[in-house]
DNA sequence: TAGATTGTTAATCGATTAACAATC
DNA sequence: TAGATTGTTAATCGATTAACAATC
């Protein structure tokens, strides 16, 4: 694998597999860097610059086709397989999480539920009955997970975070403590308040 | 306002005040730029840079007042106002969005709610009532509202960012339709899958 | 073929890191 | 004062943009 792909570039993929979604909506068949590079509010040489870190798949004088250009980021990026997800947390962020999105549309199968709150224990969200987090130890090792998605309170997060440590391949990480990546583990750290946060900054400075 | 500051430190200043807290709450006086640094997985010297931006803060041989240093970053940020919110759209993602984080206590007050779903008209959140969507607009004109969350689904997006635009400061879009920022309106356009493909991306590119 | 648009190299721009004099 | 760490300038590194020959 063409591991020196930059970080910025990766972070790039999602934005065009949307773009494109957009076109094959429309039903549009080719595309030009400069096109994509207009609804992305990118340029046409970084589109191209982007694109050639993969090798080339555009056709000279012609552009990209649309479809194939979608299923070869999502390739890139490892969209074309499946993968077994688990919820760790099932209070506000943890249901919305899993109904935000049709996740098994997209490879991404939540396989089990846990919570500490009885209250959840035993009730059904998309048809998985919640588990209590106790069974998550024993869980974790019997079955092969990809990734949890981590959406527990603050005091919670670092004790499920060393159960999951080493066991699953990802950790998407809702909760507001950082996690770190071990060699096995890769984190994603969200904090929706940044996002507010940086909003708040444009908001008073505008230019 | 030096508004010559650049979107990377900007975007930055979030992340230095969740470390400055963690300082804070074990009741650190002071830090330097090298102790940030670490806490970061960053440099002294960037460190030091980002700073620099907004002016001296910190004192030769000592480093920086954890509390001082604190308060000036929300200060930039903007944070040492109050902002008045809405939330359109009261279903998975918005109810959890304002359950997330005590958002009045760091400012942001949510002063109505809206939906378009008759079984939620009349529900109250967080001591809130939902009032039907059709009341927006009028509400838009009589109230001045900083900042409206959206978090409608994806057909209304469009049609609510009408209502909104040139009327609220900020749209902190929760919608999976990206959105234009105007003249008057900054947009924070929140796309939740995207941290979740990258996620996938370095599951499958470990290095 | 002529026109269009790529792939790719070179130039520019911006961001990060290094270094050190200033100073508490 | 001596030690520490800043503020700031200069050097390096990486990312973006421009340019153009290659080619469909």
């Amino acid at each position: 694998m063409g591991n020196d792909i930059s970080k910025v570039v990766i972070k790039r993929l999602p934005r065009y597999l949307r773009v494109l979604e957009l076109f094959m909506e429309r039903e549009v068949e080719r595309v030009s860097s400069k096109e994509l590079a207009i609804k992305l509010g990118s340029t046409a040489s970084q589109v191209r610059q982007d694109f050639n870190c993969f090798g080339d798949f555009g056709q000279h004088g012609y552009g990209y086709k649309v479809k194939d250009l979608y299923a070869k980021i999502k390739e890139i990026l490892g969209l074309n397989k499946k993968y077994s997800c688990i919820l760790v947390g099932a209070g506000n962020i943890g249901q919305a999480i899993i109904n935000y999105s049709k996740f098994s549309n997209i490879g991404f199968d939540i396989e089990a539920i846990f919570d500490i709150n009885p209250k959840l224990v035993g009730v059904s969200f998309r048809g998985i009955e919640v588990c209590d987090v106790e069974n998550l130890n024993d869980y974790i090792q019997k079955n092969d997970i990809d990734i949890a998605i981590l959406c527990v309170p603050e005091i919670q997060t670092l004790q499920t975070y060393e159960i999951l440590k080493n066991k699953v391949r990802g950790i998407w990480n809702f909760a507001t403590v950082d996690l770190n990546p071990t060699d096995y583990t890769s984190v994603e750290n969200v904090h929706l308040n940044d996002g507010l946060f940086t909003l708040v900054y444009f908001i008073n400075n505008r230019n």
